[in-house]
DNA sequence: AATGAAAATGATAATTGTTTTCATATAGAT
DNA sequence: ATCTATATGAAAACAATTATCATTTTCATT
């Protein structure tokens, strides 16, 4: 592994190596808009890299989620899905729309000031209220995508 | 199973019948204020009665959930918890804190008017921009409880 | 460029939570 | 009391994830 990148620093100072099975998930990830799974990314590893394990896969994405890198969440079916917080795009934090049909995730980042109002005076009250500090959350809308609702 | 509850109405509705372990169980679910897991509540049914298997305990559960008097919760650590939906004291919808640290979870329920309002809101909004039709939505707010604030 | 210690990896086995299978037992309508 | 659909328990199967350990790779130091 020769060339640096933006990333280097940042495992550097988490006392990680950069290593090229590492840049190639990362890769991966920045480039989809989709939830993969854990499989979903071993597969595409394994077209570039057939050697390379499953474990090193989980491991990796262990390690991107606890630096901060990316977002690991749980749907509901069974399998832990995983999306950069930081992407490209400069997309941040944002909720889900699951189809409880289709399993189609959507994205819903939008917020309206009343909603980012809201959450900020939320936080304030858990804090006094129940002496609870957040550091983060996380929504899940279930329902009926488009396509299922005319089913 | 001999004398009628209330709900026994329910189940049958449900094409479901009543026996005592469903019965154990709800009995459980009632008279906790914690979130149990299958194997806690596995546990607790056992030391009513040993003979009960725990793929019972997970068919009553998932059955519970069906005719909507339970939520299952995945919070995290892996494993399935169940809360009545429905309880004594009539607490019902309400969102979760769950400590990072040591895993607690509170309930937090008492939601102002603002965020019920949003709440509507957002779900007009959903349906507007995403053709989206939300059926129930879950909320957990990760962080730090009292205790391990002071660590 | 060569060296070496710390960190990463892959193959495999082990673990864990959950589901399936199937023969037997039970609920509850008749 | 009888009968049939439903519920059950034991065991095996399953699927996602984690642990183990010998080998390889990274990267700071020579
Ligand atoms: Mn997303
Ligand atoms: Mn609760
Ligand atoms: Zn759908
Ligand atoms: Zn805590």
């Amino acid at each position: 592994m020769k060339n640096k990148c933006w990333w280097h620093d940042k495992f550097y100072n988490f006392g990680a190596r950069m290593t090229s099975t590492r840049r190639t998930i990362i890769d991966i990830l920045h480039s989809t808009r989709e939830h993969l799974s854990v499989e979903d990314i071993f597969k595409k590893v394994h077209e570039m890299n057939p050697s390379t394990g499953l474990t090193t896969v989980y491991r990796t994405l262990d390690l991107l989620e606890q630096m901060g890198m990316a977002q690991k969440y749980i749907f509901g079916d069974g399998k832990a899905r995983y999306e950069l917080a930081i992407n490209r795009k400069g997309k941040g934090y944002h909720h889900h729309l699951v189809c409880v049909k289709c399993k189609t995730i959507i994205d819903y980042s939008d917020f309206t000031n009343n909603e980012i109002e809201l959450f900020k005076a939320t936080k304030t009250k858990l804090l006094k209220k129940y002496n609870f500090k957040i550091v983060n959350h996380v929504t899940y809308f279930y329902g009926l995508c488009g396509k299922c609702q005319n089913l």
